[in-house]
DNA sequence: GCTTTTGCCGCATAAAATTCGGGGAATGAC
DNA sequence: GTCATTCCCCGAATTTTATGCGGCAAAAGC
């Protein structure tokens, strides 16, 4: 043993295959690893072996399929700003405590410039809105929101922009 | 050929065990068939069956792996609000034809209530913001924007609520 | 130039996916 | 109530895939 080798945290060194495994994993995440393989240019063994590497990186967190949101009922989407009563610490801990335990909120962001807080909602309906945003209202700290109801989603989350 | 079932549109039966099928598949999207059979108190042919119907309904739209933005060098999210200079439907069209061109354009809503898109960008940092801010200001009918830049993610797109 | 390291290939084995035929329970006809 | 039909499920057989293991060749280090 005579020298270890010391990497800095995960510094591992990412490639160009790396990169194209990862785009397609990205856009066919239950691809299987011969197909896989044979699209980056390399034989299924070391293919296989590169993935998980990836994934005990970190750097592939996990895989999931995507649904039909409206098909299965939550077609419609909304974004809400919420304003807290004031900017301390603990007004902060308390509320993201509580916000990420309501299912209807998909996504929730601390922001700079205007509000504090900018959520996603999933809802079944202009009714389910209507409970979901009472529940926002009354979470601590909360002093004032402003909804805006999506008409028409454009473009969906697209995923990373890796280079093929 | 006594009587042909006449389903109006894809309005097929979506059972408890579907719904867990989807569940499990939204989380674990890799997961392998036997398991997810076993899960699902089922014999991996039926569950084939199932996932294959459910694909095929596009109930399931796709399978894909979820990446660290971080990590792989997005570390930035912002969001836009973008107003157009007139609501006439060839200016929201020439707009949305634009938009979704730009790479670092993950999400794009058009919503109700102040103004009229609603951006999620994807960024490596704020020098990648200038140039993105640039380009949005220059496509096609837009009068005026407003940036929200993310300061800390509370909670990413969690998925639907289904109940297992 | 030699040694070490790194990463790839290809084979062999185990596991999983996929296809088929058959059976049982619920549904509906009469 | 009985019989025919239908729907799903199970389990076995076959094809594919995943996975672990040497061994080789190119690249890096000394």
């Amino acid at each position: 043993m005579t020298g270890v080798k010391v990497k800095a945290g995960s510094a591992a060194v990412i490639d160009r295959t790396d990169t194209r495994i990862m785009a397609v994993l990205q856009a066919e995440g239950r691809i299987a690893n011969v197909e896989l393989a044979r699209r980056v240019n390399l034989s299924p063994s070391p293919c296989l072996e590169r993935v998980r590497r990836l994934e005990a990186a970190g750097l592939i967190r996990s895989y999931g399929a995507k649904l039909d949101a409206a098909a299965l009922g939550y077609g419609t989407s909304a974004f809400i700003q919420v304003t807290l009563d004031r900017t301390t610490a603990d007004v902060f801990d308390r509320f993201r405590d509580a916000v990420v335990l309501i299912d209807a909120v998909a996504e929730c962001h601390m922001v700079a410039g205007g509000f504090d807080y900018l959520l996603k909602l999933r809802l079944k309906d202009m009714e389910a809105y209507r409970e979901v945003l009472a529940s926002i209202v009354d979470l601590p700290g909360v002093a004032q929101t402003h909804t805006y109801v999506v008409i028409e989603a454009i473009k969906h989350d697209s995923g990373l922009p890796l280079k093929a």
